[in-house]
Formats: structure tokens, C-alpha cells, sequence
DNA sequence: ACAATAGTGTCTTTAAGACATTATTCA
DNA sequence: TGAATAATGTCTTAAAGACACTATTGT
């Protein structure tokens, strides 16, 4: 293409997952050169024979290398340097994917989830890309669905509120949480019920796909 | 550096600024091939033997095409694909600069200042960086002091409260937009006065440099 | 009946908006 | 003194937070 020497150019996925009310990361060993056996975020190169954009290939890689497809995937920052790569002067593209826990595959040899709070050392300058990855979600939590993206297809209000909780890192307020909620629409009622607690609760949906808004959800208790 | 084919990397700017109220973005006309003759953001490649990062390569460009140095920048998305450039799959990595008039050059046969509502057909795909960008400034405005970066080094609150009006493109409460400016201490005094007005008003500075907070700043009047 | 969790109602507190009033300068 | 704009004060309204209370299920 060009003729003079052009970055190396890749994306990296940090996914994220609710799990027991902790924030996880799914991170993968690395079975090649450079930094093998080192955990890393998910990524992996962009092919200009294959992929129509670079979100397509974040989508191609996450299909490919973690089984993971269709879920909420946002650009987060581009990152780049001479020194970053070894193998070279490079530019990768960070996203934030939010998956709910039962669209990922089991913790393995090759795939682990750490809590986010306490993580492992990381290949490349993967730790700034994930703290690049939490600001984002943590700043757009309050205003935003983006915190139901970690749910279900249908969920009950007062998970939808735990996600939220999680994200935020603090607690909310239960009724202005609900009123909130209901007053900006954001979700529909499907009907159904949760029967596995004490009084069941109605199931909902999202109304729209995750998109932001400008009240927030609430403060402490 | 990559023994297989790898996209070319550049970088663009939205350029902003404020004219007479109005929200004005920088163009240039470019003198080589693609779209030569055409309007365009100010952009180029990134250099693997003189950047040390995308944000470098933009700063460098900024400075050698634009003479603009010294201004608040920030990477707002990276756009990419096949088609957007005719030499080949491309990434560019767009950024939002916020400058104040007297920073820029004048308007001239390269240089061109446009109102943002009403643009001219551009080249690429800078119709749609420039979208990006000014969803990502009246997106923060509200929770932010970048509306600030528009102005001098010192200004008036009545001066901070029109910038953030056209950035937010509505009329804001003028006793509440003093009573946050204040309690979130986003200014300070310099003691002097700006004598230009019937009645001198105080002089400010931004307390910290642009940055985000969670009250907005007051809507409608 | 009571434990457990879902869901509602309402009072208090705080922030936002409206708007009148006072202040300072120049012509 | 009056026009012009800066700056403040205060009342009203709306949103957020606290928290008690009611509702619905299983055991």
C-alpha cells in the first residue's frame, strides 16, 4: 500500500462480565511470541484482505478466538508507540465489550476471568488499555443502559439495579432507582415472572439497545 | 515491520472554534492527490521514524500544517476501512482540537473557517469525523469545562457562559450557571477586570485544565 | 404465621430554574 | 441621570434520597 514503513496495526478486546456481583475480565495466555505464556487481553492483528473495518475485526477475532459473538462492543481508545510492540512501531484499537456471564465460555487452561480490582501482570501495555476500558464504562455507568448490557435478555429490576451498583461502585437508591428507570422508559415489561425468589418478580427487557441519556441513575442509599 | 500487508495509518483533526458566537471548524484545501482541490480536514500520515505516538504524530501536523500549537486535544474515535481512502485500507485516528480564535491563522486561499452548520462537501469520510466529534463536544459540554477551552487564557463568566451555550446550542440559567462555576470551583479570580463592558466584569482562569465532572451545568433559560 | 424479597407511597432534602433587584461603569 | 451590562438574592419547582409500609410468594 504504501510506500514507506506503516505501523502495525491491531485491536484488543477488554471483556468484561458480571459475575457474583464482581466486575471480571476474560483474559487468554499467549501461545505465540512476543510475551508467551503471559496473560493478555484478547486481540490480534487486522487483516486488510478480510476485514471491512477494524470493528470488524475486533468482531472477527472475538468470533475466532473466544467464541464470543453479537454482543455490546464499543470503541474505547486507540493506542499506540514504537515501543509498546516488539515486534515493532504499532497502533492498537481498544474495546470494551460487555458480555453477560452465560455467553462466555468456562475458565480453562487458555481462558481466565480475574476480578478487576485485583489483576495479574499483563503483556504489552494491556494494564492501561483495561484501566482505559473501566474509566470509560464507570464514567458512562450513571447515564446510560450500558451497565444492562452484563444481563440477560430479560431480567428483574432489582438485578438490573445490582449491575448498575456494580458499575458504579456504590449503592443506589432503590425507589428513585425504579422511578428513574420506568420515567426514561428504558426498559418494557415481558409478562413473565422470576419465581426463583421469595416473591417473584417481573422480567423485563431493554425498550431500546444500550444508548445514553442525561439523568442519572441515582446516588447512595 | 509486518511481513504481510498492513493498513495506512493517519491522523485527522476537527479543528474548532468560536466566531461571533457561532461554532466554526478549520478546513483546508489539499494541494495532492486523493481529492486534490478539495476541502478537507487537516490530517496526515503517522511517521514510525519521527512520532513516538498517534497523539505525537497529530501534535507534529498540527503544528507544521495549522502553525496551532499548545491547544486542548483529544482522540475521539478511529475511523477505518477499505474504501474511505483511495490509496488503500486506511485507519485514521480522529481527534477534537478546541482553540480559541486568536490562536488560529487568518482565513485564507488554503485556510477556510466554516460554521459547522453549514459545511461544505468535504473529502474522505470527514463528513462523518466530523459528526463524531461534535457529538463527543456537545455530549461532554454539559459535564465539562471544555467549552472552556474556547476562550482566552483569562475570560468573564458572561464570556464562559456563552461558550457553553453555543456548544450546548441552548440558553442556560444564568444565576445557577454561576451558583455551579462556583461550587465546583472550575474558576478562579485574577483580580482583574475586563473594562470592555458597560459595567467591568471580573476576570477568570480555568482552576484545573479541562475536565469532566458529573453536575451538568443548568439547561433552559 | 413468618421469613424473604418485590414493589409502592410519601416525606425531607437538595439542586435547578425563574426572575426581581442591586451594583458599577460610561456617556 | 439613564442606558447597559455585571452580579446577587430569593422564591418556586422539580428531582433525588430516605425510609416506612404494603404485597406476594414458599415453608
Amino acid at each position: 500500500m504504501a510506500d514507506f514503513p506503516t505501523p502495525i496495526v491491531t485491536v484488543d478486546a477488554v471483556i468484561l462480565t458480571l459475575e457474583d456481583n464482581r466486575l471480571k475480565l476474560m483474559l487468554g495466555r499467549r501461545e505465540l511470541a512476543p510475551f508467551a505464556g503471559d496473560l493478555a487481553l484478547p486481540g490480534g492483528y487486522v487483516h486488510v484482505d478480510e476485514d471491512v473495518s477494524v470493528a470488524g475485526a475486533m468482531q472477527r477475532i472475538l468470533r475466532q478466538k473466544c467464541g464470543v459473538e453479537g454482543v455490546y462492543l464499543e470503541q474505547v481508545e486507540t493506542f499506540s508507540g514504537p515501543d509498546r510492540d516488539p515486534r515493532g512501531w504499532s497502533v492498537s484499537v481498544a474495546h470494551l465489550a460487555l458480555v453477560s456471564r452465560d455467553q462466555l465460555p468456562e475458565a480453562s487452561d487458555t481462558v481466565r476471568f480475574h476480578d478487576v480490582e485485583d489483576l495479574p501482570d499483563l503483556a504489552f501495555d494491556h494494564a492501561s488499555i483495561i484501566a482505559a476500558a473501566l474509566r470509560r464504562l464507570r464514567g458512562k455507568g450513571a447515564y446510560s443502559t450500558l451497565p444492562a448490557a452484563f444481563l440477560g435478555q430479560t431480567f428483574t429490576l432489582t438485578e438490573m439495579q445490582r449491575a448498575y451498583e456494580v458499575v458504579l461502585g456504590e449503592r443506589l437508591n432503590l425507589s428513585a432507582f425504579r422511578r428513574k428507570v420506568m420515567d426514561l422508559g428504558l426498559v418494557e415489561e415481558t409478562g413473565d415472572k422470576d419465581t426463583r425468589t421469595a416473591r417473584p418478580a417481573a422480567l423485563y427487557r431493554l425498550a431500546q439497545p444500550p444508548r445514553t441519556f442525561d439523568r442519572t441513575l441515582g446516588t447512595a442509599s
